[in-house]
DNA sequence: GTAGCTTTTGCGAACCGTTCGCACTTACGA
DNA sequence: TCGTAAGTGCGAACGGTTCGCAAAAGCTAC
């Protein structure tokens, strides 16, 4: 079990700020390092490890899988990163900054990505009926997206 | 990737209602397979693969892993079993009926349990702004519980 | 620049949870 | 009670991730 300290979402909007914040932290900004950085920043969505290590289908250099692995969770630790699981499959990773929750459908495992605001309404109710505050950050939110649904409920006889 | 076709949840309240089910199906009910049932009926909560092939520390007798991996997967597609992935670690296995629905907290991983209806006002909100029919059954609405909310608010500073 | 110290790398092996292959056994119907 | 398909138990393999360790490379002070 991993004791990652969660820090707060660090924002860098360039590669180039996000190498100064680790340099403010005593990181060294190795060229494996950077690498991961750039899949990230590049990227339109979350990444697998497997993917940055093997360049982005040839967009970047190859890397060492353990190495990413390893500067993914100290982006991580810094708050530059983030991790979520949708569904199975590997873990994904993406900037920790602009913050993203997740939709998950459980059927054809589409993926909708909204603003945390967007989801306001849905952790109120939630706290005031629990008392948690719900995050779906980290795990999505899982269920059947409108197209689906929809599908399901043609078959469905009662 | 398995393609376990999803049963509707079948309701079976002792071991022996559900081998009749099983025998209905053309199931075998070898002793390995009914062990697993046991399992699950004498459970109060989800359990792990691996703890019923250890028999419960000491309840029942053990089983191979494999094996009870294969049943849970044949008890799944019947609808007898489904299981459930509460964060990290293994899957998690339980009957299907009464369904269940979980709350997870991602701080100290408590894990809450509620009945379907419970959940029914906050689907409904999901569902007005999204269109998604959300289901916390296989994968868990995930949160800060109340009480390390409470904690996390305490540390704030703002 | 270069020495020197320390972090990070890259490789392989190990890990955990899960699935597969396959020869042996067993439940069940005839 | 026998035949036959279904299920078992073992070991090996899998995918995703982590670990151990010697070699390489970033940074600091000269």
């Amino acid at each position: 079990m991993t004791t990652t300290h969660r820090s707060p979402a660090l924002t860098a909007k360039t590669v180039e700020a996000a190498v100064d914040a680790l340099r403010e932290r005593d990181l060294r900004v190795s060229s494996a390092r950077r690498l991961v950085l750039e899949a990230l920043y590049g990227a339109d969505g979350p990444l697998s490890a497997e993917r940055i290590a093997e360049g982005l289908e040839g967009r970047l250099p190859r890397s060492d899988l353990a190495s990413v692995y390893r500067n993914l969770e100290t982006l991580e630790e810094v708050g530059l990163v983030r991790h979520v699981h949708l569904g199975h499959g590997p873990g994904l990773y993406a900037l920790a900054a602009p913050e993203h929750e997740y939709l998950v459908c459980e059927s054809c495992h589409a993926v909708r990505s909204v603003a945390r605001a967007e989801l306001d309404e849905v952790r109120a109710k939630v706290r005031e009926q629990f008392g948690y505050e719900a995050r779906f950050t980290h795990f999505p939110l899982v269920g059947l997206c409108p197209k689906c649904l929809a599908e399901s409920e043609g078959h469905a006889h009662s």
